[in-house]
DNA sequence: TAACATTTTGTAAGCGTAAACAAAATCGCA
DNA sequence: TGCGATTTTGTTTACGCTTACAAAATGTTA
């Protein structure tokens, strides 16, 4: 499948190959008269310029890594992946960078992963889709002084990382003030795994509105399951256990997916929502809407999410003294049916 | 941030690069001796090959192009997505190729991108993760002769595109067998856009399945709306309007998305699901057991598609001699909670 | 040990493009 | 018209690796 190369347009269009070579990156040092010249030449033969040799020539391939967390089959299935996808594709779009994921099962594989694309000059920098607590990758990535961005606050030296993130903390608060502000007093907090950055953010944001508003905080209404369906039957089910005077009578639940657990394990004790108890959600994916009842959720804006990180990203890529920074994306309550002023 | 590269190995090893080339190749021409030298040299140095000079040389680049349907922004929501990339990934994976995804908004640029991969070099092959009627991309493929499958079935020439796909005909006809052998006997078809062969080809299941069992096929009881949500709802206010000792007891919902549209209308409409009405629904994706009820669902093996579609894809690119083929993955039905015997 | 077969390693060209440097063409102005 | 300044184009090397071909080293046999 021999392709047509920048010599063949050289030699039909009787010049050089650098010339033709200049033609295409449109240097100005070439009269307008052979660009148009050597551009019809192009056209006539069908030449399109050879991606890996360009790279190989430039050191740089216009391609981005992506790196899942290790589970990654999990993270698929999280509705949360296929719209921060969307924005990064977007965003890399834009400036005609590809996307390139990194396959592995394990978390060796991944790393091993990184590596080779890293190493292999496969990619022009990475981005992790994730934040997790003592990572080899970021370690690695850092040693190499090597560009990559994450989504997420990372877990130390944030600093010297480039992210993109919600303001966590003000998103728990702003979700618990808006329970508090129709009324309840008694409100859980369902959360996902400790040892995620963004479960201990919303958390400190739960803390803080309740301890503004007067209200106490109680050990026995901070639940922590696992982000999957199941994780949300737990937790509720650990919350019916408490008297009835003593029940919450509002859920704040970190993620959208363990929400539907949740109202599912409700609707089984017959418990409808609102009326019987009020539920914020967080995330705001598509089936937020979906549930019945549609979801009240905190929308983090995951489009943006990806949008952002590739665009600074390719910021860095393109001039690697850029200081780094933190990208905060806004959030906001989307109100919907699963919220109900307390009964008196 | 020069890298090692073959000639330093070389240098330190005391060896000429081809020798190193050969060692990283392991071709058996090179003494275990010298092997065992050379790999020193490079775990010393710290070596690790470049892909793209590789490529270059090799004209090859151990990379696989995936194609979204023009609306990837549609096409991503969809819980088929995850899942089928899931699959995807791990069969590039087993034989070390990576993924790299076609970014483009409009079919136009999703379009363009394939042809500069292509042309570019970027991709050994591509996979094409949708099937549509008069798809310039196939035909641009097909001319010029560069590997590629199909996930679903090719709108014409079937025979000449390896693709992958389910046996949706008897997928429909198992289906709607189900429902008759509780029992039912108006059932009602809602289906997806009618452009898709998937749509019309469990139809066309669902026709024969009635056929046999002497039902009569009724116009009035088979809707096509949009995958989306919205789509549901439509469908089954459409069919609310029958009159009532006309209505079906069964549904049969091609697919999870709208099954879920379809469940909220219902229950709207005071209806409950499977007392007043069966329903049987396709793909069966993560949340066909989080809703209320959970759904009975012809499960596809979507992880197997995706699978199957890298694993074939590879075969291919390294030997193009291989005759096209269908790879038909097998479906079952899985019953939950969703159909029940109709009511004498 | 000479003569040749076989195994092992080295030399060099090429993959398609970019860009530093060199050469040629054009221009302006005296 | 001629000469330097400027614009335009050409020559060549490099990017890091693979591989055909050439050369050297080793082994085999009489």
């Amino acid at each position: 499948m021999m392709s047509v190369t920048i010599k063949d347009v050289a030699k039909v269009a009787n010049v050089a190959p650098s010339t033709v070579s200049r033609v295409i990156a449109n240097n100005p040092r070439i009269s307008e008269q052979t660009k148009v010249k050597v551009r019809e030449a192009m056209e006539q033969l069908g030449y399109h310029p050879n991606f890996i040799a360009r790279s190989l020539a430039n050191q740089s391939t216009q391609v981005i890594g992506l790196v899942t967390p290790g589970s990654s089959d999990v993270f698929f299935q999280n509705p949360f992946f296929p719209t921060v996808l969307r924005g990064l594709n977007e965003g890399a779009h834009e400036h005609q960078y590809a996307l390139q994921l990194v396959t592995g099962k394990s978390e060796d594989d991944i790393y091993n992963g990184v590596v080779q694309m890293v190493q292999g000059g496969r990619v022009d920098g990475v981005i992790l889709l994730y934040s997790k607590v003592e990572d080899r990758i970021v370690t690695y990535l850092q040693e190499r002084n090597f560009p990559f961005v994450m989504i997420g606050k990372p877990y130390k030296m944030a600093e010297s990382i480039t992210h993109v993130d919600n303001d966590n903390i003000q998103a728990g608060f702003d979700a618990t003030e808006f329970l508090i502000g129709m009324g309840h007093e008694r409100i859980a907090y369902i959360g996902g795994d400790k040892q995620l950055v963004v479960t201990v953010e919303r958390l400190q944001g739960y803390k803080d509105a309740l301890a503004q508003a007067g209200l106490p905080y109680r050990e026995s209404y901070t639940v922590h399951e696992s982000f999957l369906l199941e994780g949300g039957k737990d937790a509720i089910c650990a919350l019916m256990e408490l008297p009835v005077s003593d029940r919450p009578t509002a859920l704040l639940v970190t993620d959208d997916l363990m929400s539907l657990g949740v109202l599912n394990t409700l609707s089984e004790l017959d418990m409808t929502v609102p009326e019987d108890i009020s539920m914020i959600s967080f995330n705001n994916v598509l089936f937020s809407e979906m549930s019945r009842p549609p979801l009240t959720s905190v929308d983090i804006n995951i489009f943006q999410l990806g949008f952002e990180a590739s665009a600074q990203l390719i910021k860095r890529v393109e001039d690697k003294s850029v200081p780094h920074r933190r990208v905060t994306v806004p959030h906001h309550i989307v109100k919907r049916f699963s919220t109900e002023y307390v009964k008196k």
